[in-house]
DNA sequence: ATTTTCATATGACAAATGTCATATTTATAG
DNA sequence: CTATAAATATGACATTTGTCATATGAAAAT
């Protein structure tokens, strides 16, 4: 008896996270089944609104959070009151892995853009998978490491490039990595303030280029929303 | 005799790396003896002159570099001919890493600043450590993530400082990392050229700022070589 | 020793971008 | 439903930084 009870337990436990979209795309596909019961004991879900923060710079997180759904923005607030936004992440993604691993308080914050789903994971169950499974360890160091280069390429841009042609390619990356709406505008909802923030420039400048871009016809601005008219200049001018 | 023999040539392999300073500052100061014996069986070891590449953008490693000696530049050729400088690495550490880790060709190339004795490992013995010790996977790991913080903060300073604040912060960088001379000169020996390509800006920005601190005694310049002066007045500009 | 090359230095100017002021539109609170 | 606040937009201007020209000094080659 006991022992179909836990049974049943653990199939709704195991279902909880088995069937969850981070589980298919993150480094936490490499779990086996008992793994992946294990981790549905011992998460907690949140729901966090849009403007919300899931953490802020400078706390000890203690653990990984689990993107379900919605949007989220990795920033640090300067001096001057600028949010300069390092990354944004999306269901299927994992967050804090960084500050975790290295014991260290977060360096950024992490803020909702849209309203998010998160389910939060203990330090300690993320250790116990890294030291018993090589290929969840591989998953989450390839992660990491995408990662960083990513910043890497970032911080070349940043140099090389013009605010300019930053903007044309950070609206085709919003555009590939999360879609459009029905009317064909960017499906990431971002005041042009967050806009300005992701490619490095103050506001004024941001919406004066994407002016400019609207009247060459490259993009069109619907209300607060962008829709991309002319992907081909657009990436010349990103070049 | 033959165990003899083979206890002979282990502990002359060992002594080889277990010595080394790249064992006791990086990732392989986890390995235990026996790895240490198998390391020191599987590296080769280069010596790489000044200006010469260890291995360029686009390029296929295989594994890793310990750097036993010397200091290099890991950087981006840009379209308009400009090299802009990542990181700069120095004798105890690792290179390549990302690039092993993510299966993918090197994102950037790795030069010689100052003359450079390396060894390199192959990607075997590095994914068997990595699978087969969980302290030194962990290692690896926590290395990653500080140059993954180091990135992001690096951007947000290419952003939210200005050229001038970024020269200070770097002078002040190079002597915390690499120390001076019995002259007091900073004992990374860099072009300006080279210095510009750090701080991401047009070596003529970067003379013309280092002109600038000289005149206002924050450096003083002795022919090519830089002093810091009034390390308290640079803290204070970088900020 | 002298020529050639390269790094450093500085001036003059242009281009890119930031800042401040101020409309105008859109969202939010009461 | 209006009042108030917030986001978007645009102009005018200042500042920063990059580019090109050219000079000077130092190192390397002949």
């Amino acid at each position: 008896m006991r022992i179909l009870v836990n049974f049943a337990l653990n199939y709704i436990a195991m279902n909880k996270c088995d069937q969850c979209i981070v589980r298919q795309l993150s480094s936490l596909k490499a779990l086996n089944k008992e793994e992946v019961i294990k981790l549905a004991n011992s998460k907690t879900s949140y729901s966090i609104k849009k403007g919300e923060a899931i953490f802020e710079e400078g706390e000890v997180t203690n653990g990984v959070f689990c993107i379900k759904d919605g949007v989220g923005k990795l920033s640090k607030l300067s001096a001057n009151g600028k949010d300069q936004i390092v990354k944004l992440v999306k269901s299927g993604e994992l967050l804090g892995q960084r500050s975790m691993i290295s014991n260290e308080p977060a360096n950024l914050s992490a803020k909702a853009i849209a309203d998010m789903e998160v389910c939060f994971i203990p330090k300690s169950e993320i250790l116990h998978f890294f030291n018993n499974n090589n290929q969840f360890s591989l998953n989450l160091m390839q992660s990491i490491c995408e990662d960083l280069k990513e910043s890497e390429n970032d911080k070349i841009a940043l140099v090389q490039k013009t605010v300019k042609q930053r903007l044309a390619e950070t609206l085709l990356q919003l555009h590939d990595e999360f879609g459009e709406n029905d009317d064909k505008t960017l499906k990431v909802q971002l005041t042009r303030e967050e806009l300005a923030g992701i490619i490095g420039t103050a506001t004024e400048s941001c919406i004066r280029l994407l002016s400019d871009f609207n009247k060459l016809e490259l993009i069109e601005l619907v209300g607060k929303k962008i829709m991309l008219k002319n992907v081909r200049a657009l990436k010349k001018m990103a070049e």
